[in-house]
RNA sequence: GGCGCUAUCGUCUAGGGGUUAGGACGUGAGAUUCUCAAUCUUAAAACCCGGGUUCGAUUCCCGGUAGCGCUACCA
């Protein structure tokens, strides 16, 4: 059982807009039973896209009425995720499970209109049905037996304290059709659609009646959520018509699929959005690659946008029509892309909370330092793991010498040597910047007869512990001399 | 199984009755260099299949196929 007490305090019911704001209204609605994964993150993105775009507003709403699977601390993840990614919302968060008495009058209302009726059916019961009729090959459809009975008959029984649950009354025949803004006109044949239970017998609502019931009572006005929606969509239109009130508009939007086309889980990987913080993801990368998952603006040339750019590009129309497969490749383009871009001293405090996890302490506190530093290296990231990665060379003495750069640029003892007597020069020249340093180097070189790459790149190796690194002579520059001198020399051990 | 949705390079997509079917990521080659990244140049790479409609379909219509979704007293 969950507990969510800490919000318990208040349970505001969304005060009314005055009449004279007629404004885009719509909602973010989770459910607290897993982490906020890849997909849920998308559907916030383009809801807090949309009424950013409209000046609208953003409800959270969190859909917990599956007490045995939701729990407080989901919930805290999928707040968690939401702040990482820098949507913010304009009313809740609700609990439907503090809003228990709404779903219960809706019910109570549909019954008594006549739109709803009470089933008597225990769960034991239906599952047999549904398991005799699979297995004849026929649709399991509810086969409506209490619909038959009396209502004086059934409130009798409901009064009298036997279980029941609120069924719906499906019409028997025609269909329903809504207008999707994605997809366009969509229809149902009612045939097909059995009796669905609004009502457990416990009292609890399932989801078509609270989804209704909370976006009526919050007056959405935009209905934006994931296409696996659709095909529920004509349920709740008729939930609508039950209860006398206009539907919203819907707009579903197609889902995220795996590099195999399949639903995205996590056979595929990572699929909570916190994994990709996790991972040196930017958030401001994952959102622009997220957007650009199922949407494209109508100038699709440009594909770096930041927030404000997505707000004001923003459209429904825009929205696929076809599932999109993540592409883990293009995020890690967009994660380059932003921090580069990304100012350095903005990038300062998220670099050190990679070094905390990696348990580095930087070799200086000088922040501007390294601000420098940062600034040095930072093209050169696919993630903010490399800067307690494969950069760590450049913010502390302790770290590894890749074996392979070892062996590609220093496996020869001569330039071993060599370094160490480059060392020495370099104590004594009267300065040292790139172009001092590099001219060291190069007269060294050709005193040697040995080409400069040689030393270059070995010196690249001693001085990072990689073959991969920014100029050499910005590097020692950065280091400064004192620490390019003793590694220079180190490089006869390595 | 029934119902619904969808179908353009490997991926995200633009486009649309007549186009050299465009861009981006990724991949290959080259240039540059001090390694790598970047950058520049460049290459390969797509309209699911079959019928219609039409002078002409990748585009419109129908069917098939495939993928996904829904088919719960889950959401």
């Amino acid at each position: 059982m969950s507990d969510f007490s800490q919000n318990s305090s208040s349970n505001p019911s969304p005060t009314p807009l005055s009449s004279t704001t007629g404004g885009v209204r719509v909602r973010f609605a989770p459910s607290p039973t897993g982490y906020l994964h890849v997909g849920g993150a998308r559907t916030a993105l383009f809801n807090w896209l949309y009424a950013r775009h409209v000046g609208g507003t953003l409800i959270l709403r969190i859909e917990d009425t599956d007490f045995e699977r939701s729990t407080s601390e989901m919930v805290d993840g999928i707040l968690q995720g939401l702040s990482w990614l820098g949507i913010t919302w304009d009313e809740g968060p609700f609990y439907q499970s503090q809003r228990m008495d709404l779903y219960a009058r809706a019910a109570e209302k549909l019954v008594a209109n006549g739109h709803a009726y009470y089933c008597f059916c225990t769960k034991e019961q239906m599952d047999d049905y549904r398991a005799k009729a699979s297995n004849e090959g026929r649709t399991p459809m509810y086969p409506e037996t209490c619909r038959k009975i009396d209502p004086a008959e059934a409130a009798r029984r409901k009064q009298a304290g036997e279980p029941a649950a609120v069924r719906f009354k499906v019409p028997e025949h025609g269909s329903t059709v809504f207008d999707d803004a994605v997809f366009g006109k969509v229809e149902f044949q009612n045939e097909e659609i059995e009796d669905f239970v609004l009502l457990r017998s416990d009292g609890v609502p399932t989801y078509h009646l609270s989804v209704v019931a909370d976006d009526i009572d919050m007056r959405m006005t935009h209905i934006l959520r994931g296409a696996d929606h659709l095909s529920n969509t004509p349920k709740q239109k008729m939930l609508y018509e039950a209860l006398g009130v206009p539907c919203p508009i819907f707009a579903h939007v197609p889902l995220i699929l795996g590099p195999d086309k399949t639903r995205l889980s996590k056979r595929h990987g990572a699929t909570s959005v916190m994994a990709y913080r996790d991972e040196g993801i930017v958030p401001e990368a994952f959102r622009n690659f997220l957007a650009l998952l199922g949407w494209t603006p109508k100038d699709s040339s440009k594909e770096v946008l930041g927030d404000r750019e997505l707000i004001e590009l923003f459209s429904l129309d825009g929205i696929a029509h076809s599932n999109a497969v993540f592409d883990r490749a293009k995020l890690d383009w967009f994660n380059t892309e932003y921090i580069r871009a990304y100012p350095s001293e903005k990038l300062l405090p998220l670099v050190e909370e990679e070094w905390k996890k990696a348990g580095l302490v930087p070799g200086t506190a000088d922040a501007a330092q390294l601000v420098a530093t940062i600034e040095l290296v930072k093209s050169r990231a696919r993630s903010l793991k490399d800067f307690a990665g494969s950069f760590r060379a450049f913010f502390s003495d302790t770290y590894e010498n890749d074996p392979a750069a070892v062996e590609k640029f220093l496996k020869d003892p001569a330039v071993r040597e060599m370094l160490v007597e480059l060392a020495s020069r370099y104590e004594t020249t009267a300065e040292f910047t790139e172009q001092s340093t590099e001219q060291v180097l190069r007269d060294f070189a050709s005193e040697k007869g040995v080409k400069a790459g040689a030393l270059i790149n070995g010196s690249r190796v001693a001085l990072t512990g990689q073959a991969v690194a920014p100029s050499l002579f910005a590097v020692m520059v950065n280091l400064g001399r004192e620490r390019t001198v003793a590694r220079l020399k180190r490089a006869k051990e390595l």
